[in-house]
DNA sequence: GTTAAATTCGAACGAACGTTCGAACGCTTA
DNA sequence: TAAGCGTTCGAACGTTCGTTCGAATTTAAC
């Protein structure tokens, strides 16, 4: 999976720990000698792999989202049942999101700690991201909504998606799999709509 | 509205400003010295209405989420049509969102800036807050559903409300109560299971 | 073994941070 | 006028920040 090579083992290592402790102190609130002593690394010897801490947190977001993304594409296929493949894409997203809480965490809460050409290429991705989610709702409706009315169900399925990582936790009794059907079931079909799961009796 | 004292005055300017620069800056990239610059106070001026910059983070979140939670308690009501409630409690909380915007991004996405006593103070009104939402979500379901999927659901539905301080301009095209009844259409009655709003031809 | 390149790191830089403090100010009472 | 008190603020404190740099070390090639 990871590299061989010495440099880039020692690459991933530092972006991995770092993805780790943003998410748990976040961005600003970390500094790079935080980084040297949880890596094992020093100070200066860690900016051989990474410019500066911006960079670092754009790498840690771009690989990221760049394989969400790939990964969505590829979960959602080209069939013709685009309901079907709305469900395959929050699975995606839920699955991938709890495999990755750290990564998908900083990506998700420090949206707005970049700035310039990094942010406008991490936005790049969102904006495809986003339209990919879109495309499929307004398909599943048979395009039938407002623009307005597709985006803010696309919103909405993100907020409860990516709100996640506010509260969840995959080791639990929630697997990731049971909570993206449950996100589904609730986007696709409705929560007061569906049966009660053990009985509807009073 | 607000008090005519002018100490009060000056101190609810700090803090409304204070929020508006938390908001767009985040809190750990805001100085002390951006505040004292916004405000047109001097930075150690500020320090005669606040403890501290955590203590002014603190300020504002306390008085935030206590009105949101005594605003949805009110509300709620003590109705008996749990569903009503349900859509009541979704209303109040997006608008109050929309309403003060600053102030409830600075309360959703500075949740961990906080640390010891002041986090433990946030954190109580928050759980009564999510408990709130819980009990309405077990009534609106007749109490049968297993606790988990319970909380799933509300957390759920706070993150597709949440999550609109990423995303949502309320002085865009969608109106406030707008966003509130299509969040609650989606999750009272979902998504795919609701008549396209314009027709189901194809 | 020698050379060159890649990697590591201690030490230090200037800048910015949150906070403090004492002097100065303005206003109300005597 | 004088005293007292709430308020303001310039200046500075000690600390921590991201980053740099040159020297030392390790690795690879011949």
């Amino acid at each position: 999976m990871a590299s061989s090579v010495p440099y880039d083992d020692r690459r991933d290592h530092l972006l991995h720990t770092a993805a780790r402790v943003f998410a748990e102190r976040g961005f600003h609130a970390t500094s790079m000698r935080d980084l040297a002593r949880e890596t094992g690394m020093s100070l200066s010897g860690m900016y051989h792999y990474v410019r500066g801490k911006d960079d670092l947190l754009f790498q840690i977001q771009e690989r990221c989202f760049t394989r969400v993304y790939e990964g969505a594409k590829a979960a959602v296929g080209e069939g013709d049942e685009a309901v079907d493949a709305l469900h395959r894409f929050i699975r995606h997203h839920v699955t991938f999101f709890a495999e990755h809480m750290s990564e998908m965490k900083v990506l998700s809460h420090e949206a707005e700690s970049l700035t310039g050409d990094r942010l406008a290429s991490i936005n790049r991705i969102k904006r495809s991201y986003v339209d990919l989610l879109v495309s499929l709702i307004r398909r599943a409706r048979n395009g039938d909504d407002p623009a307005t009315v597709t985006r803010v169900a696309a919103y909405a399925l993100f907020g409860m998606m990516n709100w996640i990582y506010t509260w969840y936790d995959a080791t639990g009794p929630v697997a990731p799999e049971a909570l993206a059907d449950q996100f589904a079931d609730l986007f696709l079909h409705g929560y007061l709509a569906t049966e009660p799961s053990i009985s509807d009796g009073g």
